[in-house]
DNA sequence: TGCGATATGTCGTATAACGACATATTATGA
DNA sequence: TCATAATATGTCGTTATACGACATATCGCA
């Protein structure tokens, strides 16, 4: 059986990337424009990274493309990305991959304050 | 100036060796066996990750070399390291980003429990 | 008309994790 | 005593991926 553990850890820029499908639906320049302001600023994905990590979730079917509503009016280039059920389990087993690793480093921290 | 979150993120592997060091002084394959209970058997750290960490770290100054007392008796070809002062900077901030993370995270996850 | 924001992509480089391989010592139990 | 497991450190090649630089096109607006 292959479970969602099997894949962690993944970087920075790919849980980011899922954190910010998992609210909605996106394109990629919006995703990133998100990622931006959900970091608080910290975190710039170049386009290198963002739309190089798109095509390798696509390939690891954690995301999925969307097809624009109106596709006449308005139609740009924008592909739209959504979160697939696989991509939200690897999101929680991150996000409590994360809460692990905060909790030990905040009890072991807390040991040494002498 | 230089600031410890320049250099964030830095990899699971690293942190947790970091964190082994945060407790007590330690030597390779103790770091090791303490990475592994540390977190519950999840992260079995390869050699090759391990001594290319701990020599990078070194290189980068955030851990540092620890004379072994006693080196009369029970000599081993052991090499003893310990967390510099840049490293527990290091190591402070790379926490704080993983609690701003994890809590980013329950907050988007929980938007969402529909 | 031109510029900044929006939008997507490729390419080359650098970093680092990882498994495989190599080697040596120490402790233990059959 | 002899083999085996645990302790201990290291190198090498492969692979994954972040990132900056470059390239291109559209849209809205002044």
């Amino acid at each position: 059986m292959e479970t969602s553990q099997e894949h962690l850890p993944v970087s920075e820029a790919t849980f980011l990337i899922l954190l910010s499908l998992a609210q909605e639906s996106r394109h990629g320049y919006a995703i990133m424009k998100d990622v931006e302001a959900l970091s608080q600023g910290r975190v710039s994905l170049s386009t290198g990274t963002l739309y190089g990590a798109l095509s390798r979730l696509l390939d690891q079917r954690w995301i999925e493309r969307v097809e624009d509503e109106l596709p006449e009016q308005s139609s740009r280039t924008r592909k739209r990305y959504r979160l697939s059920e696989q991509g939200r389990h690897v999101l929680q087993a991150e996000s409590q991959r994360l809460e692990q690793l905060a909790a030990m480093a905040r009890l072991r921290l807390a040991e040494n304050l002498s």
